[in-house]
DNA sequence: GCCGATCATCGATACGTATCGACCACGCCG
DNA sequence: CGGCGTGGTCGATACGTATCGATGATCGGC
């Protein structure tokens, strides 16, 4: 195993030295910087994480809390943990997988044993219970969802409740004047999910902004519960009947729902919808959706993180970030 | 922060004697022990992993190395990660990523500056640019997925020969005597993925074997080609048609081509495909598919890197370990 | 031409754990 | 009863890096 020892005896300085190039906390000059650099190519030099971790009490390691497989919303799910990763990267951290299923205690663990400096919680519900554990970490903790009480804790997600405002702009400008909002199914209502109430926040507030009439209906996972919703929705919103579907896992039932119907997205009847681009393009009538951006709301999570890191006092400041989605105009909204 | 030092002075016993206590490597008294144990109780005690890796020369950590984001396999990736790092858990290891868009200088910078004692490679392809970085290798790497020359290389997959295999004796069993197999789309087929050939190599011998004819026919992820390669076989394999497709990315799409000619799967034609459970019922019609078994395949390339981690010497003994897919019997086959 | 200041480097030490050799107190066997 | 092995513990040291204080060299100002 080659050491900075060894590459301060090839260059001809002391080791300390070689860790001053390294980082840069004191002034060196040219030539010995060079003759350093030129041992460390030479040996391929990598400098041990143990033994940096164990002098510098940093580790440049990211904790990643990720959710139980759930449900098939697993593909965003890998979006923001490659998209997560990449980021931490090109901050000079790794990752490190910290699952639920070790529960409270994986999370003070990783702490405990210092593997990591900071942590990241994927899909943070209402309540939540990795929120009391984090609260009172001595270790800056970032935040991918918001919880019921986010005092004193660091936030981010997407702005929801931006999403149902620009759901319902879409529909009244293209001239709906009442919408059916096909919700979440039972068992995601139930656990307080806070973006589910946000969106419909947005919705109703946008709904009473351009007088539009809504038409709430429960949302499922199988066929013949959203068929019903859609059945619903299409008697009571008019001749061009317009949904909102937000539930990712539920575009395509709703989409053959209204086939079974006769109806055709984009041409007798309109649909937005919320998932990833690739899928949006796969239905049968390519779906307008909302682009909630995981990508830009994991990256800046992780940016967050780094610069709290890198602060010399990490003082929590509370902070609550809301990424704006953009609305993706695809085929399945039609004019009236 | 707590010491093993700390716990010793509480305990009234050497620093060293906690230690021992701890990984059991010397007999220790049952009085020590519980003081031992009493004291780390009231402290709160975590070792401290940097020391521990700098000390003992092993991080306890795992290095896994995921695959770019290309297409909608994402949900069988997120099982795979979700296992393995569980499984890691329960050997006590921790799990690190590592993106493949570094390249192969992650994979020396995570062995070279030891962050990790061992690495495993996710869905390795035929010609992959991570075989050759890992080959030689200091540390242990167990590879999911075969490449073309396996020669010293630790490699665990599904046996997707079997899986062809089983494919053609339902279907053969069910009394269809020409079968239509929708491959994969071209550029997965292009970049020489082993598993696809590996997969036709069963299908055909096993149709040697019943003496069944094969229709091959050319897959695709947009709508249209599929339709038209189903189109193909429907006209082709006579009476009551029988398709295998293998591609899980196709299922929804090869159901919707059959509907669309006014065949129902499990009626008027037979189809097998392979995709996870939750996929295959929420189908039109429940799939009849080959579990491929991911959770097995990934639990078990972790239980070998354990086994190898903890042998004293990890003499690098050849392996090639297939697990046995089964076939899950739903609605989508009918015998004629 | 001498003195303080600045720059570049060195030597020494700390970080917290694992592990080796040494040590003591037993008990057992001859 | 003496010596030998063994179970149980301690003290000391090594692991590889970061960092502090100290040292020597160089330079400008008077």
């Amino acid at each position: 195993m080659v050491t900075s020892r060894d590459v301060a005896r090839v260059a001809g300085v002391a080791q300390s030295t070689v860790s001053y190039v390294l980082s840069g906390k004191r002034p060196t000059s040219e030539e010995t910087r060079k003759k350093v650099e030129a041992a460390i190519g030479q040996l391929t030099y990598h400098p041990n994480a143990g033994a940096r971790a164990l002098a510098s009490r940093r580790t440049r390691v990211i904790g990643l809390v990720i959710p139980f497989i759930r449900d098939l919303h697993m593909n965003s799910i890998m979006e923001f943990i490659s998209v997560i990763a990449t980021t931490a990267r090109s901050h000079d951290y790794d990752i490190l997988l910290v699952t639920e299923d070790e529960g409270a205690d994986g999370i003070r663990r990783v702490v405990g044993q210092q593997i990591c400096d900071g942590l990241i919680l994927m899909q943070v519900e209402g309540e939540d219970a990795r929120v009391p554990v984090v609260r009172d970490l001595k270790v800056p903790v970032v935040l991918i969802g918001i919880p019921q009480d986010p005092a004193g804790l660091v936030c981010i997600d997407a702005d929801f409740e931006m999403a149902g405002r620009l759901c319902v702009h879409e529909l009244s400008a293209a001239g709906h004047t009442r919408i059916a909002v096909l919700g979440w199914p039972a068992e995601v209502v139930k656990r307080p999910i806070n973006y589910v109430n946000r969106f419909l926040a947005g919705v109703t507030r946008a709904a009473r902004d351009c007088r539009v009439g809504l038409l709430e209906l429960p949302g499922g996972t199988d066929r013949a519960s959203v068929a019903r919703s859609v059945r619903q929705g299409v008697d009571q919103t008019g001749p061009v009947p317009a949904f909102i579907a937000p539930d990712s896992g539920a575009q395509e039932l709703v989409q053959q729902a209204l086939f079974s119907q006769g109806l055709t997205p984009g041409v007798d009847v309109s649909v937005i919808g919320s998932t990833l681009a690739v899928v949006a393009e796969r239905q049968l009538v390519p779906l307008t959706t909302i682009d909630l951006k995981p990508a830009a709301v994991s990256a800046r999570a992780v940016e967050i993180l780094c610069g709290l890191l890198e602060a010399a006092e990490y003082d929590v400041n509370e902070v609550l970030e809301l990424i704006p989605p953009a609305i993706e105009r695809r085929a399945s909204v039609v004019g009236t």
